[in-house]
DNA sequence: ATTTAACCTACTAAATTAGTCGACTACTCA
DNA sequence: TGAGTAGTCGACTAATTTAGTAGGTTAAAT
């Protein structure tokens, strides 16, 4: 089992997504910048989670990505399991031949663990971490920096040419 | 949050001691031929078993390991603790400084997920996996082939002197 | 004294993570 | 039509971790 940056970094950016949705693709270049997550790194994972069908891609200027379905059904194991290739805790992928072809005395107790946290993590929808406190307190310092920063730079580069204001 | 063979390794070997408890000290040795894990690397996760006071060891023939408390104040979730330094799934261990200083959008949600394998794994201690009937037979198996192994080697080492067969 | 087995340090190969870089393609808008 | 935006793709890299090796030292039993 693992999980590390790489599915944390996901399900963030999905969340980030979903924050942002209904108002048209969301490019990765603003995600990156609100979650901190370098823009090449996000391709990457985009590129599986698009490939999992979990988000649609619009190409072109004001393309971006949208998540592919409602967000109550979309559950954090989909999306770590699409860029991470599962979260189980079992060191024969649950086939049970541990120890040269035998089951390991630990087998069963690893199945029990990795059905355990994909219980908990398939039963929290994007939604239900919209709909969070926490993460909309966070989501709200975010935007705001995120459009002070736009300022900034659209300030220094043209005064008039500002396309953007949320 | 990492869960690899590392973790998997010392609950396995946590566990032999377990089953071959009141027999005098296990050596690393027994343990590396019975679970199929190299000696030396055992000796890395014992040095940290025993650091956190799981293990008492004893020196010079006859020795090896024994576990420093009944096997019922014993959860997978120390064991686990011991080699790897936590099964904490946050990326900022717990500490909220995620991103750049500030907590990150997913932050509750991983803390959320570390609580609960944290409660899932502590609830399990070695007298309950000594006691499941997959480990018994496992254990058994294990045990059978030991047995066997030994005769074998001893049989030919007396007859013809040669160490080097299988 | 010899053997056994813990103890300790340092090294290594392989895998994975977390990125970078550069080229290319699809699309929009002026 | 062409400039610019933003996704797509592949190859490459640095750092970290895992899993395991190798070699020696120390303590105890016979």
């Amino acid at each position: 089992m693992r999980l590390t940056t790489k599915g944390r970094y996901a399900v963030t950016a999905m969340l980030d997504l979903a924050l942002h949705a209904g108002k048209g693709p969301i490019s990765l270049a603003d995600i990156s910048e609100r979650q901190g997550i370098s823009l090449s790194y996000l391709e990457q994972l985009f590129a599986k989670l698009r490939r999992s069908e979990l988000v649609r891609s619009v190409r072109g200027p004001g393309g971006g990505y949208q998540l592919s379905r409602d967000q109550v059904n979309i559950n954090v194991a989909e999306v770590i399991d699409a860029v991470n290739e599962s979260v189980d805790a079992t060191g024969c992928h649950g086939s049970g031949d541990c120890q040269s072809g035998q089951t390991c005395l630990t087998h069963h107790l690893w199945c029990d663990l990795s059905n355990q946290i994909h219980a908990f993590l398939s039963g929290i929808s994007l939604l239900d971490l919209v709909q969070r406190k926490d993460v909309q307190q966070v989501a709200k310092r975010q935007d705001r920096r995120y459009v002070e920063q736009l300022i900034m730079s659209t300030g220094e580069k043209t005064s008039a040419d500002n396309k953007a204001a949320v």
